[in-house]
DNA sequence: CTACTACCTGGAGTTGACTCCAAGTCAAGC
DNA sequence: GCTTGACTTGGAGTCAACTCCAGGTAGTAG
């Protein structure tokens, strides 16, 4: 219901509140302006920088990817590729699925191992020269 | 069918052997050295270090567990560990596994959504904004 | 008007895990 | 016995991702 564009959301955060808001510290925020990552908006004749919205969700976006497995620099490249290159996007979210695909076997694999290393212990843990698990493991012993 | 203990494998490595042996760098070797993860045999009047092979399980058994995303300062643990104290071991074992077991369902989770979002963007990419993908990830639009 | 807090600028320090370098020592081939 | 390549010692450099700090400026509560 309202007119045009020039009617965005109002809410403008100082870089304090935006940390608060996104979860993150101003550092980091600071960091992150400072590699590139995150655009800094220009500074006002007086008083502080204002920071929208979307900035929020610029950070969330960071973190998550991170948590993914995603360096900054991968980041930095998967926002760049948003302004207009959304096949690249994909190849790079299916490379990186591929990546996420492995890694999780990878995890799994040493799991069963470590779970079936832990079994081992336990049932011979008193008899054993040792311990089984280290054993299995590559048995590192200070010669 | 030999004798008995002192008849050990004859094979003891020089640090480049060794380092060849267990696929990591000579530099590497010395670095676990420096920060006492890894024993540092003494220097014999005349020549040089020699390895037992025992440390080419000792490295395997390092980068191993490292890829299952033990911090080196864990694995020093471990490694003491293996001095005798087989329950401590196991707890971190297991205390490690679940780690593991969160990380599996974090990496599934986000797995999960890059494949609808890479759907998603296939569908949709010509006449969407600009990449569902981007988008739902969180949409970092550089004001 | 004065504190007080938050922001700004820039630069330096930290941590983990290496990696490189210089200058010296040693062993083995020719 | 000299050269060459590997080892040794100690220290410095690197990279990612922060984190901290000093010294100054801005906005706000009393």
């Amino acid at each position: 219901m309202s007119n045009d564009s020039t009617a965005t959301a109002a809410a403008r955060f100082t870089i304090g509140q935006l940390a608060k808001a996104a979860g993150v510290g101003v550092e980091t925020i600071r960091y992150y302006q400072r590699i590139g990552l995150l655009a800094e908006p220009a500074k006002p004749p007086r008083g502080y920088r204002r920071y929208p919205p979307a900035a929020i969700a610029q950070l969330r976006f960071i973190r998550r990817a991170q948590e993914v497995g995603f360096s900054l620099r991968e980041i930095g490249d998967l926002m760049t590729l948003n302004e207009g290159n959304c096949g690249a996007a994909q190849a790079m979210a299916e490379h990186k699925n591929r990546l996420i695909q492995r890694r999780i076997e990878d995890l799994r694999a040493v799991q069963r191992e470590l779970r079936s290393l832990i079994c081992a212990c336990r049932s011979t843990a008193a008899e054993a020269d040792r311990c089984a698990l280290m054993n299995a493991l590559g048995r590192p012993r200070q010669e």
